[in-house]
Parts: structure tokens; sequence; C-alpha cells
DNA sequence: CGTCTTTGACCAGCGC
DNA sequence: GCGCTGGTCAAAGACG
């Protein structure tokens, strides 16, 4: 597809070339203006020579670029002091300077307060929106736990055999990720045919795969795209299931979230671990190779499926996607490329509700914590399909975020990383270097190879900056979201740093939870 | 004979 | 409204 060859010309591209995505890393942060005020005290200081380095930050020395990307740049931006302190700084200097100069001085700090209040103005509209959208969120909560309480109830009424019922599980889509979408997923099925009805997975909800992670997006986009989403199951469920109600929007919020590998492999699919069943193969527009569909037959009713696809560049580059979740317990093989995905996901989608505990609080039930989750999950959490990708094709270096222009997948987001050698279950390409390090597990070597990077933070602030600041450029991967879905995106691509802009705070917290 | 794959047809969403 | 595209189904064939 066109994204693959998107994604293909930016990695050949190693992001940093002259292509225009590659080339938007650092131009994404010069034109972002949260960052105008630090610029403008560099050309201050520039203008000014003599200006004493007085302030606690160090200016960058001469020849390089004026934008710190570290992310404690972002923190001066969030408080009025600094712009105080430039302005006094410049009152300082100008009255030692030439006329020319303080009418320079002056112009740049007319034009810093009006910056300023600019960056205070659109601070406070982000507040707002936050604000809104939390409201709505905890509304939305409030209504389905309501209704889910009600649903018992009436369940309990008419069928008292029936202990699991739909309505509790609904309430939980809201509460935590994971085992109760699968359950959920699954219980439509599992009405149907009258089977698993003592599933273990209720008792084991740990040893689930590829975990549901859409649903927290429910809340925000899920209702719409019932009706418009094309995704897996939306055609041909109603036929088999008519009575799908609340269980099958949960399965398309469950199902909306996908996780696509790129790995090099000469065979036909990677070995995760699964069994799978083909049930399709279709010929994708822009991509000579045909796209095969999978179907997971570990289990009865199982909904995970998965795509898989050769680059059409590069023919060794196998791109398998996966979306859903397993309803059975998982094979130790299959757990590395479930963990790697449940991962990914987690990042993708966990940013988007305000109770990032619910990822990481054990109480949930739920797979171990993601410190980083809160931070990387909505930088591609945007409808309709929020896809991740996990580039397993690359030398691990620099973290890379890119942003792909495509209708499918507004953000989708590319990590380069790299797997451990003893995944079990997992082709790995001869070529493939991997680093020194080895870890535990694919989950640990993903949090190693985010944490490990000393470029993630600023790679990070760059991308939420260019999806706060690009939502008007026609050029840019928001144009996929414009309308009635680029508030939310942009509302959850902020929804994970409070207080925003105060970036760096999220990222730090990230940066020393992953160590 | 059962299971799996292949492949054409069907359906729904989306853009023009 | 129509055509394109992606996703799925199901009959037919292949295979062990």
């Amino acid at each position: 597809m066109e994204r693959h060859r998107e994604m293909e010309l930016l990695h050949s591209g190693e992001y940093s070339g002259s292509d225009p995505g590659g080339s938007s890393r650092r131009d994404i942060i010069e034109e972002v203006d949260f960052f105008s005020k630090s610029r403008l005290r560099d050309e201050a200081a520039g203008l000014q020579p003599e200006i004493p380095n007085s302030s606690p930050p160090p200016p960058p020395p001469p020849g390089e670029p004026s934008i710190n990307t570290g992310l404690n740049l972002l923190t001066m931006n969030s408080g009025g002091s600094q712009q105080h302190e430039v302005e006094e700084k410049m009152k300082n200097s100008s009255s030692s300077s030439s006329n020319i100069n303080n009418n320079k001085l002056l112009a740049l700090q007319a034009e810093l307060d009006r910056l300023g209040d600019e960056n205070r103005k659109l601070r406070s509209m982000l507040d707002h929106l936050m604000k809104n959208y939390n409201d709505l969120q905890n509304q939305l909560l409030l209504a389905m736990q309501q209704q889910a309480r009600k649903a018992a109830e009436d369940g309990q009424k008419e069928n008292k055999n029936d202990v699991q019922s739909p309505a509790p599980i609904t309430a939980r889509q809201f509460m935590d990720p994971g085992p109760a979408c699968m359950q959920d997923t699954e219980d439509p099925s599992k009405s149907g045919e009258g089977e698993e009805e003592q599933s273990p997975l209720r008792n084991h909800p740990h040893e689930h795969g590829i975990v549901s992670l859409a649903k927290r997006r429910l809340p925000m986009d899920s209702i719409p795209s019932e009706q418009t989403s094309p995704s897996w199951g939306t055609s041909k469920s109603p036929k088999q299931v008519p009575e799908r109600t609340t269980d099958q929007s949960s399965e398309l919020a469950c199902r909306k979230a996908r996780v696509s590998v790129r790995a090099r492999s000469d065979a036909p699919m990677i070995s995760d671990g699964c069994q799978w069943r083909k049930y399709g193969q279709k010929m994708a527009k822009g991509n000579p190779c045909p796209r095969a569909y999978y179907r997971c037959t570990m289990a009865a009713g199982c909904s995970v499926r998965k795509q898989v696809q050769r680059c059409a560049e590069d023919k060794t580059i196998l791109i398998t996607t996966y979306e859903g979740n397993h309803n059975h317990p998982l094979p130790p093989a299959a757990m590395a490329m479930a963990n790697t995905t449940t991962a990914a996901a987690t990042m993708l989608l966990s940013g988007s509700t305000s109770s990032k505990d619910s990822l990481t609080n054990p109480t949930n039930g739920f797979y171990q914590p993601m410190p980083y989750a809160s931070t990387m999950a909505t930088l591609s959490a945007s409808a309709p399909f929020p896809t991740i990708t996990l580039d397993l094709t690359q030398p691990p270096g620099p973290l890379q975020i890119h942003r792909q222009q495509t209708p499918a997948t507004p953000f989708p987001l590319t990590l380069p990383m790299y797997m451990p050698q003893k995944v079990p279950g997992l082709v790995v390409p001869p070529g493939l270097q991997f680093g020194q390090q080895q870890p535990s597990s694919v989950m640990d070597t993903v949090t190693a190879a985010i944490a490990s990077d000393p470029n993630f933070t600023s790679a990070l602030a760059a991308a939420i900056k260019s999806i706060i600041s690009t939502p008007r450029s026609p050029n840019a991967a928001t144009t996929a979201t414009n309308g009635p879905s680029t508030p939310p995106a942009a509302a959850a691509a902020l929804h994970a740093f409070p207080g925003s802009p105060q970036f760096p705070q999220s990222c730090t917290t990230f940066s020393t939870n992953t160590n």
C-alpha cells in the first residue's frame, strides 16, 4: 500500500534525509510556537554578545542549533518568569547598545510580548479543551456505569445462571484494559455457540496475548465509527449474531488498534507462536504483493486477525498487522509477540484517556505496568484506525517517530526497535543486528529500546508538537482527521500531558520510570 | 475424511 | 449514484 511505500521511503532515507517526511523533525520544532521565546532569546543573545550569560540554562554553543531538543526547554516555556527574565535582559542590554540595536530589541520585545500573549491564549484554550474532554469522558463513563448496573440488575432477574452478564463487562470496558474487553469480544460468540462459559480467561486474565486497548478510546470515537468503520467483523457480524449491541460496539473498539510489525523474512509469514487459518487474500492497491488475511484458530471464537503483506519496495520485508484480542491462553512462543504488540498498542492508545493509572494500576487485574505507555500512546492515537508500527528491520539506533500521511492511518507510529534473539517463535532475519543487551522479554526490549535512547524525549516532543501545531496544514498527517476527529486527536495527544504544554514533565517521568 | 488453502463473489464504506 | 477499495464469506479443490 501507499502507506507502506511511504514508510519505506522514510526508512530508506534514515529519516534525517532530504525527504519531506524525514526532514520534518527539526522543522517541526522550529515552527512550533512554544519554542519561539527561547529562539528569540538566542537571537537576542546573538545580537548582543556582550550580554552576560547569567541565565540558568546555558545558551547553545556557537554553531549549534538554537533548538534545545532536550525536554527542559519546554519547561522553560511553561512559565512566565522566563519571559520576564528575557525582557529584563533585553532592557539591560538595550541601555548599553546603539539606537539601531535598541530599536531592534524593542521590536523583538514587542514580538516577544505578542508571542507570549498568543501562547497564553493557546494554553488557555488547550486547558479548556482538555477540561471539556475530561468532563465528557467522565460523563460517559458514569452513564455507562449506570447503564451497566441497571442491565446487570435486569440480567440477574431474568437469568440467574448467566453470571457473566454483559452489562458489567460493558462497564469494565471503560474502566480497564484487556480482559474485560476480550470477554466482551467473545461473549456474543459464546452466547451463540454455547461454549466457553467457564473460560479460564476469566480466571487468568494475565495470560492474554494481544490485548484490547482500543476500548479506551471508546468514549471518544467508537460511536460514530460504529457505523462508518469498515473494521473487521463489522459487516458480517450482525448476520451471525444479530442480537449484538453493546458487545459488538465494544468489539469494534477493541479491534480498532492495529499493531503492525515489520520484519525481514523470506517466510510467507513470521512465526509468532499462534495458529492461523488463512481466510482470504486480496490484491491491495499500490502493492504488487497480495495481502493475506489470517484468523487465529487456537481457540474457537478468537477474534484476533492479522494481515500479512510484503512491502512493495522491499520484498524481503514482511508487514504483519495484528488486530483483536486473544480469548485464550497463549503459549510462551506466542506471548513474545503478543507482549510486543501489547506494548505497542498500549503506547498507541493508553494516552487517549485521562486515567492512565488504569494501565499501570495493578488492581485492574491486567498485565504489567508500562511506564512509557501514557506518553507514547497518544502520539498516534487517532481515528479511525490508530496504528503503531514496530520496525524490526533496522538495527538499534536513534529512536524515530514517524508520522505518515495516509487516510487509513493518520498517525502511524513507527518505532525502530530490535528484538532479543531468544524471543521464541520469532523468525529473526540473519542480517538483523541486535543490541548488546538481552532483555528477558520483548516487552522489556521495547521498553529498554525506548528508555535507553537519548533522543526519544526530543523526538517525542517533536512529534507531539507536530500533532498540535499542524492541524491546519494541508500536507500534514492530520489532514485525514480534519473535521470531527481532529479535536479528539489533539485532545488525546494533549491528554497524556496534564498541564500541557508542559510536556517535559511527562517525558521525564517516562524516562525515569523505564530505567 | 477432515482440515486447510485458494479464489471468486459479495458487502460496506468512501470519494468523486 | 456510481465506481473503487478493503474486508469477509464460502464453495471448491488440495493435501495428509
